[in-house]
DNA sequence: AGCGTTCACGGGATCGCTCCCAGAAAGGGG
DNA sequence: CCCCTTTCTGGGAGCGATCCCGTGAACGCT
């Protein structure tokens, strides 16, 4: 493999200066048409590739940017991840991974992000459902450090995207309605966490705008997972006839698995006995039976727009350090601090209408 | 934020040399005890962290690993970026990601993978199912690139992992046998994949240890997807009642899906009327009805086994650049060109045996 | 013609590290 | 006691870019 070509030997077989090469790659508006012409044929010869790394050391500031996730949430990483890279490969920034598990959080969870950022690889963070991580994200974010967070678990004041659960669980409930239920039980997650509230707060609405008195019998707390959307069901199947619910609002489509095993040791028969929906669109959600109706988190879309902002954030930044005080800069557009997506339902079998469609949630 | 210390502040507040402090921090034998120490402490008081991109443009080498897939792929990657991350976490690599579509690789695919070792960034490569890229990542490895690739599609000549997918298919099959069954049907996947005619050869192989004849019939052919299961379970279902299946070994779980979609139409009943087993145990396996008896890939094991490899490749390379002609070096352990992790099978309810138990594949 | 501006471009200094050679200090052998 | 090793350490020379000051040419204006 020949050796590789450096900015010198471009610019020595363009005849040209280091600078002038580095004017051309970097697209600053200070070169002649034609000299750029001719750097750029040259560059395109030679295959040549400038070294990340040596600009990153020269310039300060680096073309990398880290993408934060708990390990545990890797299965549910592939939209968002496909999301990021979509944009990203447009760009001449690239992801690094940083990931842990819960050992490395509850040892030393300070010095992981801390080390991370000391490295200076990175120009900025994105954070995938960072948990406990978050407080000390929106610590470095205040310091300066350009992050954004995919996150559906806490009010934060750093710059976030998070999907709409309130209007995509009022959808839902919503959509059972229209079908005719009025005795509509909800199963919603642990009281912690935002989306847990966030939920439920939709389908009282959905409830609250039809008129319907909504029942605390009807309402179960379970912890997200099968298992407790078992127990919930089993305790619901157990209500009086007159006060059990027809329809099923279960807040994430791992409790509704729960719910599919009880009504199928119960006898009771899914959707005639009870119209079932949950939330999330995990992937086995089509293939169980019968095939869960749920509402969808546009994750590929949270991907694009939480890589969107940080590239905002970057640019922004960048041009603090050179136009000072430029009064162009006060007019710019301002960056968001969060981004709410919409959710959508996914009509299938499981809520007992007859059509397989995909309803807009707002 | 206070600026940042370099490794000039730390030799200065160790009374030692920029030197002393590089070697330390390289781990190098040849500092004193004392010193070593010494400048250890001060490290730890500073929270120093040398800058990567420093050191990776001064020693030429680097501390980035580059993980290659095509986003198609994203879904299944989870379990092996759990096993790579372990590892790479007690290391001082990084996982920088790169992405591409289909677009991508018909438009300029020699580009893309040259682009991003032109940058210099990676020491390495780790290429996860790389379908049309495996030609070029070979060229590459030949090259000297330090490459290994985690891959079911082709015979490689690179260094890669995978799983026994023979091995596992026979031992599907098997199970079916031993459950009674002899008419045993087959739905491959497309002859131009490795991963089909290894399962193709181990559902034959079990079939002839139990002087089964591999009944042409039986055999039909997919293209690893739902709607193909689908066509071939119909056509199954719609031999003659003599020469009709009893069992069914899918080589994937997509397929399987397709199988039980075709199976609900008809009216046969799994697994009464029909025993099913697939291959690969997606995530929707276990939730769909009947939960799906299959062969599991291990995951995790093979992203652990594949960044070791290529970490004893990065450091095989390193030793060579310092002791060259090192006797030592030539009868160093030689490293393993291809690691092939067993399977196991999962028995769930879909094949009609009682218990839900592990098998170890081999 | 003389002067100030703008436009392109050259090249020295620099980023934070590793490499490596040279030299000091400490022992070892004749 | 001198010389030769061995063990440690210092510091100059890069690595390949960016930054930025400086310069020469071309142009417009008085």
């Amino acid at each position: 493999m020949a050796k590789k070509a450096t900015i010198e030997d471009i610019a020595r077989l363009a005849g040209v200066s280091r600078g002038t090469v580095s004017r051309v790659i970097n697209q600053r508006p200070d070169v002649d048409r034609e000299t750029r012409a001719r750097v750029l044929r040259v560059i395109e010869e030679q295959g040549y590739v400038p070294s990340l790394t040596a600009a990153g050391l020269a310039g300060g500031r680096n073309r990398l940017i880290g993408m934060v996730a708990p390990v545990f949430t890797w299965p549910i990483l592939g939209e968002l991840v496909r999301g990021i890279t979509e944009i990203l490969n447009r760009t001449s920034y690239e992801l690094v991974l940083y990931t842990f598990n819960d050992e490395d959080l509850t040892r030393n969870r300070r010095d992981i992000i801390n080390r991370l950022l000391a490295t200076q690889l990175t120009a900025g963070l994105l954070a995938m459902y960072p948990g406990q991580l978050s407080d000390q994200l929106t610590e470095l974010s205040q310091q300066g450090v350009p992050v954004v967070l995919v996150d559906d678990q806490r009010e934060q004041t750093t710059h976030w995207v998070r999907a709409d659960d309130a209007a995509g669980a009022y959808a839902a409930v919503q959509h059972l309605i229209k079908l005719g239920h009025r005795r509509i039980a909800h199963i919603q997650g642990p009281s912690e966490y935002l989306v847990s509230h966030d939920r439920h707060q939709g389908y009282l609405r959905a409830l609250r705008d039809a008129n319907i008195t909504p029942d605390a019998d009807l309402i179960q707390q379970g912890d997200f997972l099968p298992p407790s959307g078992y127990s919930c069901a089993l305790r619901l199947f157990d209500l009086s006839p007159e006060i059990r619910p027809t329809a099923l609002f279960a807040s994430t489509d791992q409790m509704a698995y729960g719910v599919l095993r009880a009504a199928e040791e119960r006898g009771v028969s899914v959707p005639r006995d009870l119209a079932l929906v949950g939330f999330d669109d995990d992937a086995p959600s089509a293939h169980v039976h019968p095939p869960l109706t749920t509402v969808h988190q546009p994750s590929f879309e949270m991907g694009q727009e939480a890589i969107k902002l940080l590239l905002a954030l970057l640019a922004r930044q960048r041009d603090d350090g050179l136009d000072f005080g430029n009064p162009l800069n006060g007019s710019q557009t301002e960056i968001p601090l969060r981004i709410v997506l919409p959710t959508s339902l996914v009509v299938r079998a499981s809520c007992g209408a007859a059509n397989s469609i995909t309803i807009q949630a707002n």
